[in-house]
DNA sequence: ACAAAGTCTACCTTATAAGTAGATTTTGTT
DNA sequence: AACAAAATCTACTTATAAGGTAGACTTTGT
């Protein structure tokens, strides 16, 4: 399971897409609408500005906006950011890889090829997929 | 991430189903191959016991051994008794849903679509993965 | 000058992970 | 019957992270 943090993220950066190019967006609304604490939210959008996802504008009229373009966010690169790891087991993990504590062979070992395959498949799907493939499928469910 | 109790049950399941039908393991044996602290070790085959996927023999011979057949083992079935969801977001997990907190139709709600996707291919995986295919592979791996 | 925003520092509470210690019960062997 | 080898049970411990809150501070448009 992702953790909270994540989840509020996917929602609050997909919020922030569908806003895109209109102006800057006040954390309460964002808040409100997507249903996060907000002082928690606010924490995650400190975040995601650390990362170079959103940028923020203070004073009068500030909000929070996307600074990158919603075709060029992915799932992974958010999930990765908050959560770490995609892979189910340390020894099979791209970026946070550590060697197995448990097996005496890691190039024969039948559990990790399985988790491999695994981890291979989630990431391809959730580096497939951008802020803008979210609001796309979004669309398509709602016309039909 | 699978917490550290399933990863020892996944390798202690797997020395198990390596010697299924030769009698009892020592809990002291699986610990030492397997590096997995014993008491620790101790707990985790009381649960995979209750589950009802191995059982126990008291006094001098005794040890634990595999209940089920080793094809009848899947990697799902231990992870979900361990760690619960395989889904990245209660509401697309399917023995543990929890309605979205956030969205205001799941049945449109392009970031639940993604993760359903997500969760289908890897209960697809896990599902047709048992304590044979890991050793089945591990075999495969080993002889060529 | 003022009010509306985000920012920063510092907490809090609860749950879970990961592991340990030691007494107790069961059972095969002598 | 005695003994020792095993699993079993109860009860801790310790550390970390999740999830969230409070309040003072800074920046900025009007």
């Amino acid at each position: 399971m992702l953790s909270k943090k994540t989840q509020y993220a996917l929602y609050a950066l997909t919020h922030l897409a569908k806003e895109y190019g209109k102006g800057p967006v006040l954390i309460g609304k964002i808040a409100e609408d997507e249903k996060i604490p907000k002082k928690f939210l606010e924490g995650i959008l400190l975040e995601l500005r650390n990362k170079g996802i959103v940028s923020s504008k203070k004073g009068k009229g500030g909000g929070y906006y996307l600074l990158k373009r919603p075709e060029e966010v992915t799932l992974v690169e958010v999930i990765r950011g908050f959560d770490g790891a995609i892979a189910l087991l340390p020894c099979v993990s791209e970026k946070y890889y550590e060697e197995c504590s448990s097996c005496k062979d890691e190039a024969t070992c039948g559990i990790k090829s399985i988790m491999k395959e695994v981890r291979d498949k989630t990431v391809e799907l959730l580096s497939n997929n951008t802020l803008a493939d979210i609001i796309l499928k979004e669309n398509m469910l709602k016309n039909i």
